[in-house]
DNA sequence: TACCGATGTTAGATATGCTAACATATGTTA
DNA sequence: TAACATATGTTAGCATATCTAACATCGGTA
């Protein structure tokens, strides 16, 4: 019990990982999104993630009801990184509207790339994540974020219809752009696709209002 | 040559069935797909397809190297019916080339929505389809059935890249309709969604030019 | 007819999700 | 300090999955 191999820490940090890990949860959640990432949602394994952190393969349900549990989790960290990373975008830019607006959608597509498993898996129907209320209810706050930049630029309300129409064409063509990028689906198109100019050329026409 | 071995009559496969099956390769294809509608493709076994054809679990190995194997084939049927639909779409509407564009978008996502697991398999990543160069080319065959439409719209031909970037810019907004819809992600606009209105409103407004 | 390749079968190796029974560490309370 | 309760690990094991190996049978053809 003296003895420490793994890492010459604080005695008391090293001491619980003799037997007690600290912190499972958190590092199985992270854990399993790299692998996710690695092997894509159908093929990971919760068994290796385990090896990984050097736990049995049973340890994970105590903290965990089953696999679908551990995405569920994984999602809801997913939704809080998009959400932070659009915001950051937001701020990021002057206070055009329109230049928001595509910085926004711009946010959304690097995430999308930067983490192309966990994105399917968010906005995926397999397993039902949508079930857990606390999980959907930080979906919904990450659309929101676009609703409320919307608003602004057509001088109306967030809860308008309007508003929302206007986001949810917005958001439906962004997540196509992130969709198609993902999946490598451009190489039917047979032309360098550049993502940026995508969103700005598309956020200029869908904002105008035809009739 | 006269006779026919792609279809025996019922009395003949009744016959081959006690020993061979006949046609499996076919017939495990089409039931892996109806699994697949029913539990999704990270969740759906080859097993439980063999039990419902009635052959061992050993079996489809004569005819497919692996798994993934058998999903491609099942995707590659999806990209034909897909073709199918949208040309027949395409010749549903009248020949004002605006009206075929949103008719051959509405077919894209009333596809997505009745095969929304073959449809998420055709167009995932996970695992590699596009390596197969008969399901790559058919999903670009896919592709172009929009291509020839929207360059007689603009007047170019198929191949400019003026013709291509357009289609891409449609092909993206329906793709994001469809997966958004499949994964019932519209729930965070909390509006009703009609379909139809957002692809007539979207390709509309896609198809002007700003400057 | 006799062979041979295509297409089945059974048996089994390995991996996974998950459960049950048991063990250890930590914190509370007398 | 001693003892108990709870949280969090462990090992053992069951059921099921993919895929392989060795063997069996059917159907076509020399």
């Amino acid at each position: 019990m003296t003895s420490k191999e793994t890492e010459p820490r604080p005695d008391e940090a090293a001491a619980r990982q003799a037997y007690h890990h600290g912190s499972l949860s958190g590092a199985l959640v992270e854990q399993v999104r790299k692998l996710i990432e690695r092997d894509g949602v159908a093929d990971f394994s919760i068994a290796e993630a385990c090896k990984a952190i050097g736990v049995s393969t049973a340890a994970p349900y105590k903290h965990f009801a089953d696999k679908h549990d551990i995405l569920r989790h994984v999602a809801q960290t997913g939704f809080g990184d998009l959400t932070g990373a659009m915001e950051q975008a937001r701020d990021g830019e002057p206070k055009d509207a329109v230049r928001r607006i595509a910085g926004m959608g711009k946010a959304y597509v690097t995430f999308a790339t930067g983490n192309p498993e966990t994105f399917k898996l968010m906005f995926g129907s397999t397993p039902d994540l949508k079930k857990d209320d606390s999980t959907r209810e930080t979906g919904h706050r990450c659309f929101d974020v676009l609703i409320e930049e919307v608003a602004t630029f057509i001088g109306a309300d967030s809860s308008a219809p309007q508003s929302r129409f206007q986001s949810v064409l917005l958001w439906t063509f962004v997540h196509g752009v992130a969709s198609l990028l993902i999946d490598k689906d451009y190489d039917a198109a047979r032309i360098p696709i550049d993502p940026s100019v995508l969103i700005e050329e598309a956020t200029g026409r869908l904002l105008q209002e035809q009739r």
